[in-house]
DNA sequence: CCTATCACCTGCAGGC
DNA sequence: TGCCTGCAGGTGATAG
């Protein structure tokens, strides 16, 4: 589910319900979510520990506990409940239980069994974890430019939308966001990167922050329904131009949204308003 | 090194 | 109703 815009909003609502806790116990109950360490020296080492701050690179959680760092990735549907202890829950898809001294709870949900957690010894370079080995600098990173995107990504026999989603370029944007950012730039998801002029690049950085920004704002995006009031999720609702409206006339010119697959990914766009280069 | 494809999981919508 | 297929907002490993 979770794009940057998404982990932003569950960054921020994490930061607020849960503060500077401290954790009681750990609860592991699918035991591939756990990268690394084994599971036990995973639960030993987070017990009687403070979440200082709450951050995110790119789609990742990051958990700063001072000495520690544990980092998240709820890939394609995890959620994070904060709820009391002795609230009710789904025990089918509830994979890892935070329980803090305070009496309340970090519930992660994840009904295909996806994402992914991993703690480490604190590093002075957040990049430099290994979770992180195949992220590049995140959407808002102020190292990050339209030089270095084109510097990145032309010489790259991939299209527009390959490269809006390689997070090893830039680390945030996912295939709805890659679909708005396209229609934003007027191009068709299927141009060849190498085609785009070093111009291009800053509308590109200008359009995906702008388009980010505004979905964090608004708390996320939601597609297919989906309700819970105490989800700590990011889904929330937002306008979308092109993503997930097949059919639909197009807000520009009215002409109708076509849908194709692009990389194995479904890809909405306008073929009006986007042409190819 | 680069790109394409598969694997990881489960649930749900749509066709028959 | 039941079965089957395809599809879902992601990423790492593996095969060319």
């Amino acid at each position: 589910m979770p794009e940057l815009p998404e982990v932003e909003t569950v960054v921020r609502t994490l930061e607020k319900k849960l503060g500077h806790c401290t954790i009681e116990s750990v609860e592991v109950r699918w035991p591939k979510i756990i990268d690394t360490p084994d599971i036990k020296t995973f639960c030993d080492r987070l017990k009687g520990q403070t979440i200082q701050s709450y951050g995110r690179i790119g789609k990742y959680l990051m958990f700063d506990l001072g000495d520690q760092m544990l980092i998240a990735h709820m890939r394609m549907e995890g959620k994070f409940y904060v709820q009391k202890a002795e609230e009710p829950y789904d025990h089918k898809h509830v994979h890892l239980l935070i329980r803090m001294r305070d009496g309340f709870e970090l519930r992660y949900h994840d009904t295909r069994k996806f994402g992914r957690f991993a703690l480490y010894d604190k590093r002075e370079d957040p990049y430099a974890y290994p979770a992180l080995k195949h992220v590049g600098l995140d959407a808002f990173d102020e190292r990050l430019t339209p030089t270095y995107l084109y510097q990145q990504m032309h010489k790259r026999r991939i299209t527009l939308k390959q490269a809006l989603l390689d997070q090893q370029i830039m680390a945030g944007v996912g295939n709805i966001y890659a679909d708005e950012i396209c229609f934003a730039l007027r191009m068709h998801p299927a141009t060849k990167i190498w085609h785009l002029r070093k111009k291009d690049y800053e509308t590109m950085l200008t359009e995906t922050r702008r388009i980010l920004s505004g979905a964090a704002r608004a708390g996320g995006t939601t597609i297919r329904s989906y309700t819970s009031s105490l989800g700590v999720d990011g889904r929330f609702q937002l306008e979308l131009n092109v993503h997930a409206r097949e059919g639909e006339p197009c807000p520009i010119c009215q002409g109708m949204v076509k849908k194709i697959t692009l990389a194995t990914r479904g890809t909405y766009y306008c073929p009006a308003c986007q042409r190819k280069r």
